[in-house]
DNA sequence: CTATACTTGACTAAATTAGTTGGTTATTAC
DNA sequence: GTAATAACCAACTAATTTAGTCAAGTATAG
């Protein structure tokens, strides 16, 4: 489990495809201007995306990105190990290759916290976090911290 | 809340050090071969580590480094942020430069579940992380996946 | 047929991580 | 008091990863 810019980006992208897509498929240009993520980034992004059958394409005028699956369905970990993906974690990982004990037993430490992290972020759904967010939004309906209201955020 | 190489190298390195020293200071070379860090990687993480009070150094010879306080009160999440230091995670977090209202709206996702990840790391000691390895070690004592028997781990 | 938009790959720039070097300072032991 | 140890510190370099650019393609709607 990692967590980097990288997977920030995706996790990003595939919530504003979410929030925007209305049945109707979102093409890369149009998330690319309103996150600001250059449309070549977002295109390997996504190109990890559909391999791993996070989102599906359809090429062609009016094509675009849809989500492959309900937003309920797709978790935050599988995004970032979508775009993550084969990157080794720990150099020795079950593996007899590690000389000493002792950097074997931290190793394992890692891994089971890295397992931990990553069951953490399994069980959080793009769809949960938009709807505590939306929830959040409703309860405090006043200005929070500085002074841009929330009614700004959907113009 | 980031985790990268260099979070793993801290979590890594403060393990080594909270099962290395038993009250005696233990020095960075022998953290370094230990757990094949470089000697000035591991100075410039525990200089940060010093900084945010995690560890406590003693110089001179017989000299290192300490916990400064009790394995079940050092999180994760304290070790993580510490190394991480000034780097910010979202161009816009609540100021108003966001031009885009859905730019912010998924900021602000982000932020939430950046938060929730950091929580849940707050709660995860090095304490509690070597005692649930051991448990598991204890448990299933027998071998796992391959054949590396768990008995060659402390050697 | 033409414009749109996905798809792919090679290449480059920027940022971060990791390691190197060469010191200084505090402390212990002799 | 001087030699050895090990923290401390800063500037520099190498390696890796992230992010972006460029230049092709292919599928499809109209």
């Amino acid at each position: 489990m990692r967590l980097t810019t990288k997977g920030r980006y995706a996790v990003t992208a595939v919530l504003d495809l979410a929030l925007n897509s209305k049945d109707k498929p979102v093409n890369l240009s149009d998330i690319s201007s309103r996150q600001a993520i250059s449309l070549s980034y977002l295109e390997q992004l996504f190109s990890k995306l559909r391999k791993n059958n996070i989102v599906k394409s359809i090429r062609g005028p009016g094509g675009g990105y849809l989500l492959n699956a309900p937003r309920d369905q797709i978790s935050v970990a599988t995004i970032i190990n979508a775009v993550n993906e084969s990157v080794e974690l720990s150099r020795c990982d079950g593996r007899a290759n590690c000389h000493d004990g002792q950097q074997c037993l931290t190793h394992n430490l890692w891994v089971d916290l890295s397992d931990r992290i990553n069951d953490f972020l399994d069980r959080i759904s793009i769809g949960e976090l938009i709807r505590q967010n939306e929830q959040q939004n409703s309860q405090i309906n006043r200005n929070h911290q500085g002074d841009i209201p929330i009614s700004s955020y959907g113009s």
